[in-house]
DNA sequence: TTCCACATGTCAACCGGTTGACATAAATAG
DNA sequence: CTATTTATGTCAACCGGTTGACATGTGGAA
């Protein structure tokens, strides 16, 4: 059986209040008697029983966090960051991966609060679920908005979607096509949707937009065989930008002197795998930082509530595949 | 304040023993009283407190997963695997990206200690660790021996070591060279850098490997600027098989003509990104399914002990980086 | 000498749900 | 009409650590 305080008092010589206090370093205690309690744990291999301590101060330490998924390098990037920054403070992660699937999302939600977690973070590509309106549990979203009071933190979507567009104009695209997420999700990432049609219009061109849920390389194909004059696209996530390099590879369209590519998000999974491809890089590690932050300051009550969106700067990366080549305008 | 069990079973008008048999289908209850305290719960919004009760029945349905980040592809789909499967089990991960430290990973094993899990389930490339020896404590390794009766699960290294070799030779290649992880990592993964210079042997050609802990560029030019003559690389995973055909780009080596690639892993990710690649297909999701398999099996005091290795079947994918090029033999 | 900071012990309540023992009563079966 | 099954209540112990109240005893300062 594992041990329990008491062993612990047993083998140090000591009372359970005694070791308690050593634990939770409270009231007066002298050194030796520290050290024979540390000693006695050590000896017995005693490790604190969390749980039972969890109940009586009613605070986990634990915070829920729900994304589609980890295995997407974006999402497997800020996951990892949220996890070590909270590890950083103290807390832990209970990993939930809802695939975007408003059932799974709901009994992940429900789970959590059986595990009476001190708070959740919840990201984006999930269809809207009013539940999160838990009362007395801090929430934070990324890129969504899961009711009237949580807090939001994204990127600079409408500044990354209007330098993508514009650095296709002045790279000398005649016509720019944008591919994006459905529209139906309410989520700040429309914005760079919104910068683009804005751009657009104030140069006089036409905004076009597809619509994917996933990389889907039918929605590309369509847009190429509608499209055969296209010479600029800016994908709304990397993923599909290279299922978009890849399409025009096979149609022999060259990259990137007939057609320019610009994607977003910048993972390091990207830049690794795929340099030359242009793209707006989020800053992931800063987005999960400031999540984790606003998550804890509302969890010790210190957030006053003002402010409900936080937005981060994007950083616009001009790669091969938006080059300008001899030749051009 | 969160509802409690007597709180319910104030507003249902029953005792709370009632309220536990209703939670717990213990004893005889009947249809209506089911249905008050169903309803009272709904009312109140109640959720159990899985703390409190797993506390009493000392099992929290916990298990604590431990792998370098979630960032990288390969382990961020593991990862998304496992969790999915556990919880289609019943269980729930708590996560922790050890980054490969040996010290973030000791303290994750006390900090999942103190957090009462089930169980364990640790991946590759974190150095030894004796501490994995905990009684009591169900553990499972992946691609990693932790201690001599932890049970660890491989997909088929050498096997997959082999058949990528024996491609690369195939497809007509006379220099053959393999990067693979450090050495001193005490994994089955060595297993492939052992089917490689087999092979060569058999085949009396002589093994050559550069060792690198990350998809490292410098390693690689090295390779290169040593090795000019090298006309088949085999990378132990597919990262660093992207920048071996980067560098290769880099300095007008053609690829498949002149030099001829093959990587490892070959995760959804890099399928979508880099579909050219020839690689070692891992098989993620089955791997991921007999590792929880196996912790439960333990967690349930089902599991003999007998078998200590479980190794799955890879699957080679002979992509554009391997072709045969035509005037070739 | 007196007082107070320091050090430790004893005891019991508490966190919220679980469980077994036992009591009671209605419905159903033999 | 009795025996059994079904349905529910009361009560208390328990899981393991926390905390406050209170007692006791030491040594040093005033």
């Amino acid at each position: 059986m594992k041990p329990k305080i008491s062993d612990v008092a047993k083998v140090a010589g000591v009372s359970p209040t005694t070791v308690s206090r050593v634990l939770n370093n409270r009231g007066y205690i002298g050194e030796e008697t520290r050290k024979k309690v540390n000693d006695a744990m050590k000896e017995l291999n005693y490790y604190p029983n969390d749980i039972a301590r969890s109940l009586y101060i009613k605070k986990t330490f634990l915070i829920g966090v729900i994304f589609p998924t980890t295995g997407n390098p974006f999402y497997g990037q800020l996951i990892f960051h949220l996890e070590n920054y909270a590890n950083s403070l103290g807390y832990k992660v209970l990993l939930c991966n809802s695939q975007g699937r408003e059932d799974k999302e709901k009994s992940y939600l429900h789970m959590l609060q059986r595990n009476q977690v001190d708070g959740i973070i919840a990201g984006a590509h999930n269809r809207g679920i009013e539940e999160y309106d838990i009362p007395n549990l801090p929430v934070v979203g990324f890129d969504r908005y899961l009711s009237k009071n949580t807090p939001v933190i994204s990127s600079d979507n409408y500044e990354g979607g209007k330098q993508a567009t514009q650095l296709l104009l002045d790279k000398g695209c005649s016509k720019i096509i944008h591919i994006n997420g459905p529209i139906d999700l309410e989520t700040p990432a429309n914005l760079r949707r919104t910068a683009y049609e804005d751009v657009l219009r104030d140069n006089n061109m036409l905004p076009i937009t597809y619509e994917t849920e996933w990389a889907n390389e039918e929605v590309i194909r369509r847009l190429f065989d509608e499209h055969p004059d296209c010479d600029g696209i800016f994908a709304s996530d990397d993923m599909i930008a290279s299922v978009v390099l890849r399409e025009a590879k096979k149609r022999k369209i060259s990259t990137p002197n007939q057609l320019k590519v610009i994607g977003y998000d910048g993972t390091e999974t990207i830049r690794t795998l795929l340099p030359e491809l242009s793209t707006v890089e989020q800053p992931i590690k800063g987005i999960a930082e400031k999540a984790v932050d606003l998550l804890i300051k509302q969890i010790d009550g210190a957030w006053n509530g003002d402010q409900l969106e936080y937005t981060l700067p994007v950083k616009l990366i001009d790669s091969e595949t938006t080059s300008l080549q001899k030749g051009e305008k």
